[in-house]
DNA sequence: TCGCATAATACGTTATCCATAATTATGAGC
DNA sequence: GCTCATAATTATGGATAACGTATTATGCGA
């Protein structure tokens, strides 16, 4: 008895399992994915996960190549090069937007996280200066109350995750983008908008220059 | 005997029909889709039309509400506020990205676009004046070589066609958008990269005010 | 070893059926 | 006559089986 309190359709919650499993690696880019084998798995018929696939192929996270089946989204170092400037266009935009329309209780909240942020880089607690962080973000998206923004947004951002270096690229510069945080929160707070929209840009493309000098390093695959 | 030589699948072809329809307005905004009805209507069963209707949601021209059915989107003037400004700041960096890797020979290509552009504005023809639009901005989106960019772009841009005024727009400023599209060319010839930016930012949004004085006028619907 | 015919595989699609949820119609009770 | 609960209807979401066909793999002969 799954007792779901959202009925969500099948195909669905497929393509979100199938979404975790890529994020995870479990199924690695590049790699072939079977339709009967992957139905038997989960235990539905071909119908909803091949919808699912079509969702997921649309998001950009799989390829669907005709008559020749779907493959998991391989990302270049083009690719991030052609994203990440992307990205911090958007959620410089978003900032903007956020920045327009928040209260002084938004800027306030937005401030609380924030703070939840520098206390976890002072006593070096990655995981949840990682999370806070991602909740900084989402608020910004969430207070620029655009819905095409924030779809454009997270499916680029999906389609980020497809890097496993992506998530560990924090790690190694916490002290810098805290740094970076604290002078858009500044920005935020005495509400000059194109500061924290600049500061938003420049915010995330330091990440990619972060991403770009750990490659050399930690080569995760062949 | 069809003779295809690209041997898309059905969906897809019947999701390229369904968008043809819906931007034909041929299918109005708001409208529930027959699942049944449409699969007769193309000879076809429910498996491929609901795939290509999956397409199209994540496209964001129809909302697939659970259980309830599948309804061809309505644009509010909301969203077309939240996605001119989005639109333009994209196209803006396309140009961008676009005279970053352009070859004089690109440039010359493009400048020969506009001249049509030009001469489609003396003779006031307004049909080949709308097509010669569409291929700078399309140019430009190939020239910035960047497939998320333009992937974002063309789903914005499909979206806003469901706005019937949409097309319209460009009529009423014949003269004006051929200004802009001046200066944004004058710009491109010296290569000066911001200011290109910039003219299509402003080009973009300029469209959008335009469309937005004509809201009062002509009211398609009611 | 190469080229080509054959077999195997899996995608794309059809058709049919079913359970469930949403909608509408119906009818009892006040 | 109106309200509310129940029943009938309808359409979605999904399962299943089957088939044509394009792709890939295999194997045979030259």
């Amino acid at each position: 008895m799954p007792a779901r309190i959202a009925p969500t359709a099948l195909y669905q919650e497929v393509a979100e399992r199938l979404r975790q499993r890529i994020f995870a690696h479990e199924i690695t880019p590049g790699t072939w994915i079977d339709e009967q084998k992957l139905a038997d798995h989960y235990g539905i018929s071909r119908t909803p996960l091949r919808e699912a696939l079509k969702v997921l192929a649309s998001e950009g996270l799989v390829e669907l190549k005709p008559r020749r089946g779907c493959y998991v989204t391989e990302l270049s170092p083009r690719d991030l090069d052609d994203i990440f400037p992307l990205m911090a266009l958007l959620e410089g935009r978003a900032t903007h937007e956020a920045l327009q329309k928040a209260t002084d209780a938004d800027i306030a909240f937005l401030a609380e996280i924030h703070a939840r942020l520098e206390k976890c880089a002072t006593e070096n607690r990655m995981t949840d200066f990682f999370e806070a962080n991602q909740e900084f973000h989402k608020k910004l998206q969430e207070l620029a109350d655009n819905r095409w923004l924030l779809s454009v947004i997270q499916d680029l951002r999906k389609v980020l995750k497809l890097s496993r270096l992506h998530s560990l690229s924090l790690e190694g510069r916490l002290a810098q983008s805290l740094l970076e945080h604290r002078d858009i929160m500044a920005a935020i707070q005495v509400r000059d908008i194109s500061k924290a929209e600049k500061g938003m840009y420049d915010h995330i493309l330091a990440g990619r220059e972060a991403l770009a000098k750990m490659r050399t390093a930690p080569q995760p695959s062949n």
